[in-house]
DNA sequence: ACCCACCCCTGGGCGC
DNA sequence: TGCGCCCAGGGGTGGG
């Protein structure tokens, strides 16, 4: 569910919510919730107890929270996750999977899921970058990005764009919805070749992407439902703006035309008919 | 290197 | 009210 914009806000909560508070105890309510801390709940819960949380860092759609023994409690919210802060005395959510409680006995860190794709581990030595993440690449409002390898890459490759965009090991934090977002403002079919963008067209398609995002984050994110919350329980304000995304049937804000759904790998993409020529050859 | 199908889950909305 | 479908912002895997 959540994309860069969202994870961002969410990282920023944590950011004030959280870093430099020591963790006084974690409880799991849900194994699946750490699957991927392969040494089990048992473990997760005695590497966290008495440690102070330094930071909250984001790669793309992951988190982490550096913590002072050099480890770093790595998560991704999946499509459902949410991280809150939370008053001890807030009623358990239905969905809740991992809580935290801090040493200071103010609010608790709750991690709630209620599809439980995401999940939570601890990376031994992962406080710089955690070694499950090193495989992402960095997202475009990163300021080490770098564009011009992105546009050579991009280029290289032999497949669609909005495959590209998706690809987390080649541009990070774009999911579904700002790919369709992307493309309508930049005036592309999500199956048109990447080899066939020209240096200048791959440039504009990473403004435009950076355009989007940029504005969600403002808005803190795009939130259909209760499912999409910041720490504070606060839902963003982009459903409202987006141009393509969920629109099947209405017209294009910029020509009229009804906007159509196709299907593309098992889920739905949004784009006018008329702006987003869809290319005749095959990628 | 890429593509596809399918997996992991719960719940809301819809037609019947 | 219930049932069976379809749908949903994620990633990972294994076979072709």
């Amino acid at each position: 569910m959540p994309e860069l914009p969202e994870v961002e806000v969410v990282r920023q909560g944590l950011q004030r919510g959280v870093a430099g508070r020591t963790i006084e105890r974690v409880e799991v309510s849900h194994p699946r919730a750490v699957r991927r801390h392969l040494a089990g709940g048992a473990d997760f819960q005695a590497l966290l107890a008495g440690r102070t949380v330094t930071a909250a860092l984001r790669r793309g759609k992951y988190l982490w929270l550096p913590l002072d023994s050099g480890d770093a409690l790595t998560g991704h919210l999946g499509m459902s996750g949410q991280l809150l802060i939370v008053g001890r005395d807030t009623p358990d959510q239905t969905h809740l999977r991992v809580r935290f409680t801090f040493t200071d006995g103010g609010r608790e860190l709750r991690f709630v899921d209620q599809r439980t794709f995401g999940g939570l581990l601890v990376v031994a030595g992962g406080a710089e970058l955690p070694s499950t993440i090193a495989h992402i690449a960095r997202d475009p409002l990163d300021p080490q990005f770098d564009d011009e390898a992105f546009v050579a890459r991009v280029r290289r490759k032999r497949t669609g764009v909005k495959r590209a965009l998706l690809d987390q090991g080649l541009i990070s934090g774009i999911g579904n919805i700002y790919a369709d977002e992307t493309l309508w403002r930049a005036r592309l079919h999500g199956e048109r070749p990447t080899s066939q963008l020209t240096a200048t067209k791959a440039r504009g398609l990473l403004a435009h992407a950076r355009c989007v995002l940029r504005c969600s984050l403002q808005q803190g994110g795009t939130s259909f439902d209760a499912l999409y919350v910041s720490t504070e329980g606060v839902s963003g304000l982009f459903a409202r703006s987006l141009n393509a995304y969920g629109r099947a049937g209405e017209p294009c804000p910029r020509c009229g035309t009804p906007i159509r759904r196709e299907s593309f790998m098992n889920r739905s993409s949004f784009s006018c008919p008329r702006c987003q020529v869809r290319p005749r050859a095959r990628p």
